[in-house]
DNA sequence: AGCACGCCGACT
DNA sequence: GTCGGCGTGCTC
């Protein structure tokens, strides 16, 4: 009997293919392992999942595997069937999540190929990443006879000993001979030459001093007593770390990793994409060295792929980075960590739309590690968990530092309370004397507004027509930058401020509403002495945004005005107060998630306020202050709300006490995707889970964002309390996609987060 | 997703 | 008379 392989295809489509295995790459050929293979008339690199012995099935007719790519499978076992697992359970094409979860291809490896032979054109578009290494110099402990060395030899090995060890590129810029020095010395064997791929990376630029562990409080201690009494039995656990903000929680995630490398098991380390900076890259250097792979979106392609082999190889057994880093190849797993777990950057919001942290507890489970899943205001999906048993609920109740007290909030009723000397709305009076007294006491302080540009919108007087986006339904935001200019926040069209209104013609348009631009400016006007500056998205991306906060950190900045960029940014140094300006802008979206993000926002900005020696303040500026998420907020009780959210949503059936999938639809015509959407909902009425009511089919209805860069968007929700009840009905549904009108696009989206 | 095959308009 | 439009159908 022949020798077949399932083989997944870099195609959006849901199946395998399956090839012959030619008798001489039976060996080779293993799940994980990249092949070359004609796929229709073309030749493309495909992952193989499974071998079998078998005949081909009805009637078709099998091709043979060109070619094995990998001398050994790139996947390992563990990693490849957890991917698949995912694949299946968000209705995505194995394709694509291999893709996810793939290293580039080495250029080596690509020669081989072409030395047999196989010189695939469509490879070309392959991410290729070459071998090239570079030579480091590491002095030995030996120690030279006196007067041997003079020279750039003597001075080069003193840099060496005082550095540890250096690339001879780096030596070289000092010292013109470096290359000949080195020689030498490698021959009186005071250094070793080593050639590695490095992991040129900002993050490991500087070495980092070795910390020394601190002592724990006794919550910090029993979490840590209890994780490590999971990483010992080697079963699978998983653990809810809630601890306030401040509380200590990243030295208990220390203390794991830890105890997971000195059973000699691999750790993956996730926090949210903003999350990863250069101070919390710091702490763990400072704790593993380099027995760290930092995973972060600015890695280069070959970067990346240093920093994959490494882990893959197990050079390196931790890995930290955003939701992606849930892939990486760590070999025997010990220990996943969820930062920050609430995050909602946790879920992929386009192509495979998988939620990291759900994906953390799979595949957690699958390797028998221990997951922890950490914050300060708990996801309800998480808490519910716990109530149920299937999370260890571990508490953090204290601040670290005893001394550190909580700020004060306060609520400013918007409709109450007027404006300040500004005449701004949003700059209330009783902000802006907070303001003042901050200042004069030589304090910081963080606005913090959710609204980019200048003005949100700009609107006729005459008639009332809000200029609009041509082809989204929202409204255009006023920028002040480059001479002032409309721009859309979703499909980032931007056009110059027309003259007159579009409806009526009159010349009476008018800015209105407070943008982070406009408030930067308000601020620095009445407060000439300050020094204001501004954070978000416009002024700032990646390490920008770094930038900004040290100058904060280091006082060189009195009010700091911005997005939600600001909420993110730990130790801000001497910040005594943090206004809120606009509550509402997050509680009321039209999202049930709404007051638990909201709710997640405030607390967090909230414990930017103070530090141990000054307590800080708070003010939140709302037009509904009896609102529950602002009133839990104001008390800092995240327990109570926590409770009051859980018991609302029960009531209205929505997650986590039912599951949902959300098809999204959309297409340049209106009457078309409303067809499609309608074509759905009907399948998955059909559906037996459908009609027995189990799984309850929502729309179709226009999206909340009815048109976005053009595209009319509808939406079917399936909700159910019961998961296999709704991916049952969800597969239905989804059956009915191949047929449905090709101008259509159809996304599934599991466990949706985004609802708009 | 590609890439073919396949039937109807403006060009050498 | 052909080159080419993108509709639809398949890829082991």
């Amino acid at each position: 009997m022949p020798l077949l392989c399932e083989v997944a295809v870099p195609v959006p489509l849901a199946r395998a293919f399956s090839y012959e295995v030619p008798p001489a790459l039976a060996a080779s050929v293993r799940p994980g392992a990249r092949v070359l293979v004609e796929f229709g008339r073309k030749k493309v690199l495909g992952v193989v999942l499974a071998t079998s012995e078998g005949d081909a099935p009805e009637g078709v007719r099998l091709k043979p595997i060109t070619a094995v790519v990998d001398p050994e499978p790139v996947l390992p076992g563990e990693l490849l069937s957890f991917l698949r697992e995912l694949s299946s359970y968000y209705f995505a094409p194995i394709g694509e999540v291999l893709r996810l979860a793939l290293p580039a291809v080495e250029r080596e490896d690509v020669r081989a190929l072409e030395a047999q032979g196989e010189l695939p054109g469509t490879l070309s578009r392959v991410k290729q990443v070459g071998g090239r290494k570079i030579a480091y110099a590491r002095p030995t402990d030996a120690v030279e006879e006196p007067g041997v060395l003079r020279g750039q030899a003597a001075s080069a090995l003193a840099l060496l000993r005082a550095n540890g060890e250096m690339p001879i590129a780096r030596l070289e810029e000092k010292f013109g001979n470096a290359r000949a020095a080195v020689k030498k010395l490698a021959s009186l064997g005071l250094v070793v030459v080593e050639e590695r791929e490095p992991p040129r990376d900002a993050f490991f630029a500087r070495p980092e001093p070795k910390d020394e562990p601190p002592a724990l409080n006794e919550a910090q201690a029993a979490a840590e007593a209890r994780i490590e009494g999971a990483l010992s039995e080697a079963k699978p656990a998983a653990f809810l770390l809630f601890g306030v903000t401040g509380s200590g929680k990243t030295e208990v995630y220390l203390r794991a990793i830890a105890g997971c490398l000195a059973r000699g098991r691999g750790a993956i380390v996730m926090v949210p994409e903003i999350a990863l900076t250069p101070q919390l890259v710091s702490r763990f250097r400072a704790r593993f060295g380099d027995d760290l792979a930092v995973l972060h979106s600015g890695l280069s392609e070959s970067d990346r792929h240093a920093m994959w082999k490494r882990v893959r190889t197990g050079a390196v057994r931790v890995a930290i980075g955003a939701r992606s880093a849930i892939f990486a190849p760590v070999t025997n797993l010990g220990l996943v960590l969820v930062d920050e777990e609430h995050d909602g950057s946790f879920k992929q919001e386009e192509g495979v739309r998988y939620h990291a942290r759900d994906m953390a507890l799979l595949r957690a489970h699958r390797a028998s590690a221990v997951a922890v899943l950490g914050s300060a205001t708990p996801s309800l999906e998480s808490v519910q968990l716990a109530r149920q048993g299937k999370l260890v609920e571990l508490r953090l109740p204290d601040r670290a530092h005893r001394e550190a007290t909580l700020p004060e909030v306060t609520t400013v009723d918007l409709r109450r309370i007027g404006p300040g000397p500004t005449g701004n709305k949003l700059v209330s009076l009783p902000l802006h004397r907070a303001l003042e007294k901050s200042l004069a006491a030589g304090e910081q302080a963080i606005l913090f507004l959710n609204r980019r540009g200048f003005a949100p919108s700009v609107v006729c007087e005459s008639c009332g027509h809000v200029a609009t986006c041509l082809s989204c339904s929202v409204a255009l935001t006023f920028h002040r930058a480059r001479g002032g200019r409309m721009r859309c926040h979703y499909c980032d069209w931007e056009g110059p401020m027309p003259a007159a209104c579009a409806e009526c013609k009159a010349p009476s348009l008018a800015l209105e509403g407070l943008g982070t631009e406009r408030l930067e400016e308000t601020i620095a006007e009445a407060f000439p002495a300050a020094r204001v500056a501004r954070l978000d998205r416009d002024v700032a991306d990646g390490a920008k945004a770094e930038a900004i906060l040290a100058k904060m950190r280091a006082g060189e900045i009195d009010v700091l005005v911005g997005t939600q960029m600001v909420t993110k940014g730990h130790d801000l140094g001497n910040v005594t107060l943090v206004g809120v300006l606009n509550a509402d802008a997050a509680l009321s979206l039209p999202d049930f998630r709404a007051s638990e993000r909201g709710f997640q926002l405030l607390v967090q900005v909230a414990g930017r306020a103070g530090r141990r020696d000054r307590p800080g303040r708070v003010i939140i500026q709302t037009r509904n202050p009896a609102q529950p998420a602002v009133q839990f907020a104001m008390r800092h009780d995240v327990s109570a709300f926590l409770e009051h959210e859980l018991a609302d949503r029960a009531e209205v059936g929505y997650p986590p006490f039912s599951r949902l999938s959300l098809f999204r639809v959309d297409a340049l015509d209106e009457d078309v995707a409303r067809r499609a959407a309608g074509v759905i909902a009907a399948h998955a009425k059909t559906s037996p889970e459908g009609q027995s009511r189990v799984v309850e089919v929502l729309g179709p209805a226009a999206a909340p964002l009815a048109r976005l860069r053009g595209r009319y968007r509808f939406r079917v929700l399936l909700r159910s309390k019961d998961r296999r009840a709704l991916r049952a009905a969800t597969q239905v549904a989804a059956a009915a996609i191949p047929e449905i009108d090709r101008r259509v696009r159809v996304v599934v989206d599991m466990d949706p987060v985004a609802m708009l």
